[in-house]
RNA sequence: GCGCCCGUAGCUCAGCUGGAUAGAGCAACGGCCUUCUAAGCCGUGGGUCGCAGGUUCAAGUCCUGCCGGGCGCGCCA
């Protein structure tokens, strides 16, 4: 609809180029909006506001001029000159309705559009390292970057989900020094109980589990525990299976799948740590200072210089960022999207300073970044601050857990990422209106259940995807109004995927659900008018049919009864 | 101190690449509710868009400065 207006107004302006009003150079692509406001019609464009300076006449006087030029459309009731130059379109009621057999002839495709061309994208999220379960924060980025995921496969792109995480470092020597600390019989408040450990309850799981030679099998791992409480090394591997699949089951219960998950250890066993570093040596980015191997990322916008190769000769975790992001982009994502924390930012000059450094053609700004803020639980108005399984923070787990998978979901990606977002339990778990996730799915139950009626109480079967009735019956304002919401979610689906911002889909899902509750409270469906009935039928179809797709992209669920 | 993010109604938040009189939900206030699947429905009030400049025909949106809050400023990840 809104490109039958573009057309149009395209068409106008080539004429009026063509008799000499317009200046021929100039091309004009005019922006047709949405309006906020009725009484502006359903379309408006400022083309005559934006065209007025070269065209060398007031506003006004140009829209008057295109309005002149428009071909005739039968989608178009009206339209008119308003304000400073605005071309408000009045479309027809009939056009409106179109976008109904739409739906329901595409279905679950409607809204989905192949603009990415099978293109390889990347998306990297939560990344956890292996030192206990996942917190809020990781839910967050989990949300949002499968969300993100899902908006662009329904634009098109072949998305690779993948999970890196730090296997090796300073980090899991901690870890395994810990869980070694519990398995000897100490708790954390032990005189000798490792600096810095990790304190958790799970670590004392851990620990039971490998002196009972349980046997762990992670997504990408399997491991027994050996029981010796001298061997380190072992303690080490069985720590990071074990804290791996808790991640998985996290993740499991939270719907979200990975295609690969990428060690930061296999980075240096197969000598792709070593080949960056020469590789940056050779290009004269590296100096030596107090022992140490610094690279020049000053000279990429750093503001300061970082250290590659410590003191002990071992490597900071930002040499391996490097030649991870080097092998993605080996691997020929030209898309990458890292979906990290807010408090990882100052990572993202460092990792692009290093892969410019590498000078293998990898463009300036890349890779992109999504960076949400930080997550803050509330119940009754208090802030939650400790989960007992791992003592210092509230584990996705523990979300799960209370409030369901789905509320979660809606809920961690319902917030702008750069904003915070405060979860608040008692709204997440409430079953009246107020729980936008409650709402939208109690939209799409009831119209199921219309649906129940009408089959079981007036014997009419309706086939899910059938437009039936005539929709020209449809005449309430309140009709038109859905029918314009539904025509929106396709250029949702688009901008949200290339904004970057999931968030957009559940406030899209929460309007569409408040219009189509007020039409329901108002208007009974079920009329003895069957011509009515079938046309109201038709719609209710179509919301429920987008209702179901938008639920998709944020893999929360579309239920059929409450 | 430096860098990034945020500041919109009492509260939680939208505001699509600058567009017309800044919106929604909750709360408040006033009505309604024997009605298809219910846990309510309709309406009203409520704003110096943190402050001050600037750019523009047009600024919540862009630029500069300041104020307030969050995060970061490791040879941790």
């Amino acid at each position: 609809m809104k490109e039958t207006v573009t057309q149009l107004l395209e068409s106008a302006l080539a004429s009026l180029a063509a008799e000499g009003i317009l200046p021929e150079g100039a091309t004009f692509s005019p922006a047709v909006g949405n309006t906020k406001d009725k009484a502006h019609g359903d379309y408006a464009s400022n083309i005559a506001l934006i065209a007025a300076k070269s065209a060398g006449c007031p506003p006004r006087q140009l829209a008057q001029a295109l309005i002149e030029h428009l071909p005739a459309s039968p989608a178009v009731e009206r339209v008119e000159i308003a304000g400073p130059g605005f071309i408000n379109f009045f479309m027809s009621t009939a056009s409106a309705f179109s976008i109904v057999e739409d739906i329901l002839k595409e279905g679950a495709e409607f809204g989905r559009n192949a603009s990415g061309q099978g293109a390889a994208v990347q998306v990297e999220f939560v990344s956890a390292n292996p030192t206990g379960p996942l917190h809020v924060g990781h839910g967050r980025g989990a949300a949002i970057g499968d969300c993100l995921s899902r908006l662009l496969e329904a634009n098109g792109y072949r998305v690779t989900r993948e999970f890196y995480y730090n296997d090796a470092g300073v980090q899991i020597r901690n870890l395994a020094l810990s869980a070694q600390a519990r398995i000897k019989g100490l708790t954390p408040d032990h005189a000798d109980w490792p600096a810095d450990g990790y304190r958790g309850e799970y670590i004392a799981d851990l620990a039971d589990a490998y002196l009972n030679g349980e046997m762990v099998v992670a997504d990408d791992r399997e491991v027994t525990g050996k029981t010796d409480p001298d061997d380190l090394a072992a303690i080490q591997e069985f720590a990071v299976a074990y804290l791996r699949r808790e991640q998985d089951l996290d993740l499991k219960a939270f719907g979200v799948e990975f295609d690969v998950y990428f060690l930061e250890s296999s980075l240096y066993q197969d000598g792709k740590v070593e080949a960056a570093v020469k590789r940056l040596v050779e290009n004269g980015f590296t100096y030596e200072q107090d022992g140490a191997l610094w690279l020049k990322t000053t000279d990429f916008g750093d503001d300061k210089d970082r250290v590659m190769r410590k003191q002990d000769g071992g490597y900071t975790y930002f040499l391996p960022d490097v030649a991870y992001h080097l092998d993605k982009w080996q691997r020929g994502f030209s898309t990458v999207i890292n979906e990290q924390g807010a408090d990882h930012h100052s990572t993202i000059t460092r990792v692009r300073a290093g892969l410019q450094a590498l000078n293998a053609g990898i463009p300036q700004g890349w890779p992109d970044y999504v960076l949400h803020q930080m997550v803050m639980v509330t119940r009754s108005g208090q802030e939650v601050k400790i989960s007992k399984r791992a003592g210092s923070y509230v584990t996705l787990r523990d979300l799960i857990d209370e409030v369901g998978r789905d509320a979660t979901r809606f809920f961690l990606a319902a917030r702008r990422v750069d904003s915070q977002l405060t979860f608040d339990i008692d709204l997440a778990r409430s079953q009246t209106n107020e729980n936008p996730v409650y709402y939208v799915q109690y939209a799409h139950a009831r119209i199921c259940s219309v649906l129940r009626k009408l089959v079981g109480e007036l014997g009419v079967e309706r086939g899910l995807n059938e437009c039936a009735g005539d929709l020209s019956l449809l005449t309430l304002d309140e009709e038109k109004d859905i029918a314009n919401q539904l025509a929106k979610y396709p250029d949702l689906i688009s901008n949200a995927a290339s904004l970057r911002e999931p968030h957009h889909v559940t406030h899209y899902l929460r309007e569409l659900a408040g219009q189509f509750h007020t039409y329901y409270n108002a208007h009974k469906v079920l009329v003895e008018d069957t011509a009515i009935r079938d046309a109201r039928i038709s719609l209710y179809l179509a919301v429920r049919q987008v209702i179901a797709n938008g639920l998709g992209i944020l893999a929360v669920g579309a239920p059929e009864e409450m």
